[in-house]
DNA sequence: TTATAAAGTAAGAGGCCTCTTACTTATGGT
DNA sequence: ACCATAAGTAAGAGGCCTCTTACTTTATAA
């Protein structure tokens, strides 16, 4: 009979799984890409999986994106965003000393990817390259442009020594996300907490010892 | 007559390597199992490519391997042995100081995943876990004896400290090897060599910081 | 109220994969 | 020389995927 009852008008309901109302299923996709891909990461995305989720055909995605790596690259887009966001809160919330600050910085990577699922392999995903826009490449200026500043006042005044020791930072913050999510530091995934912990810690570490 | 001819110049114009003769295709597989995985990793990994690069029919592996897995497993297992006597090797070759020779376990661990392609992603692959052999189990075994053995000389002599110390070191070593293989740290590959420099000195900086 | 456009659906083409079945071919022991 | 057997093949079932086409539903503005 009636059943209009059920129409339940939501605005933002829960980031679950609940089928998007009519006109939503744009954002919702991307919503629930961030959720498949901290569950499977990029190797078990499939636009099909999200449309399954979201409890619509499989070939309503394509009314929103006109492909699958059209959709990734937006996530990516935002995802490059979010993280330039959470890392620099860090380094602001951080205390003074420059290493605490760049160690947060990775930390923060480490928390934020552990949560959303999107990382550096989302962000820099060989097949998105050629979609590649200019909110990604903005994102990433304005990340490095911060992250050479900081390794600057933790006395690494050179240029490309600071990028070495960069890519020595991220690279243990990219490994310690990508092998807590396959499983391998413990028996079952560590929460994002635990994981930046460790992260952070090693991060202060690799630091140190490379202003000795 | 004509045939074969015919037979020869097909089987040198396959993409991949010479079609082994018959009864070698086993051993083959698994040869070409590690080109593969160091050129796509384990996304690009199937069988069927496997069976083309090789020239033979894509049902011919199955005569050899009950499934994919199996066929997974035993490279799994080759490269857990391969792996632990790199590492071995690294570190009688080393100087004497115990940071110096843990930090070169770590470069031989980039340096030899770099090279052949399969690391702790194969070796630890979810999917291989039931099928996991006494082969990879011994090989862990043994190797982290070592380095707990390297970890201790180096002063840690807690063991649950000394694991962290190697958490923080290998997964900054696999951090490289990812990264490295989907061009992050540069535009295109580094060499085994490169990379594996680039992650011991990273590595001998972590040990340095953590020592302190 | 009704026309229109946007949003969603059903069905399917075509790709790549794993693995099976029934067949053919080559090799080695007698 | 023969033939049992191991090794390889052709063909295809069945799964999951991306993306297309033609259709139906729904919201809204005239």
């Amino acid at each position: 009979m009636v059943k209009e009852v059920d129409r339940v008008t939501d605005a933002a309901s829960g980031a679950g799984s609940e089928r998007p109302a009519r006109g939503q299923l744009r954002s919702a996709l991307i919503a629930e890409s961030f959720v498949l891909l901290s569950e499977t990461g990029m190797a078990g995305f499939s636009v099909a999986e999200l449309a399954r989720r979201l409890g619509v055909s499989t070939a309503a995605p394509y009314r929103h994106f006109p492909h699958r790596d059209a959709l990734l690259a937006v996530v990516a887009a935002q995802a490059a965003d979010e993280l330039t966001r959470s890392i620099e809160a860090a380094a602001q919330a951080a205390g003074p000393d420059p290493i605490d600050r760049l160690a947060a910085t990775a930390g923060a990577y480490v928390r934020h990817v552990s949560d959303r699922g999107a990382g550096f392999d989302v962000i820099f995903a060989r097949e998105l390259r050629p979609l590649r826009d200019a909110d990604v490449a903005r994102a990433g200026r304005d990340l490095m442009a911060l992250l050479l500043d900081l390794a600057r006042q933790a006395g690494h005044a050179d240029p490309s020594q600071a990028l070495l020791l960069l890519e020595q930072l991220f690279v243990l913050a990219h490994g310690y996300v990508t092998l807590d999510t396959e499983d391998f530091l413990t028996r079952s995934r560590l929460s994002p907490e635990d994981v930046a912990t460790r992260a952070t810690r090693a991060a202060t570490a690799l630091l140190r010892g490379n202003v000795t």
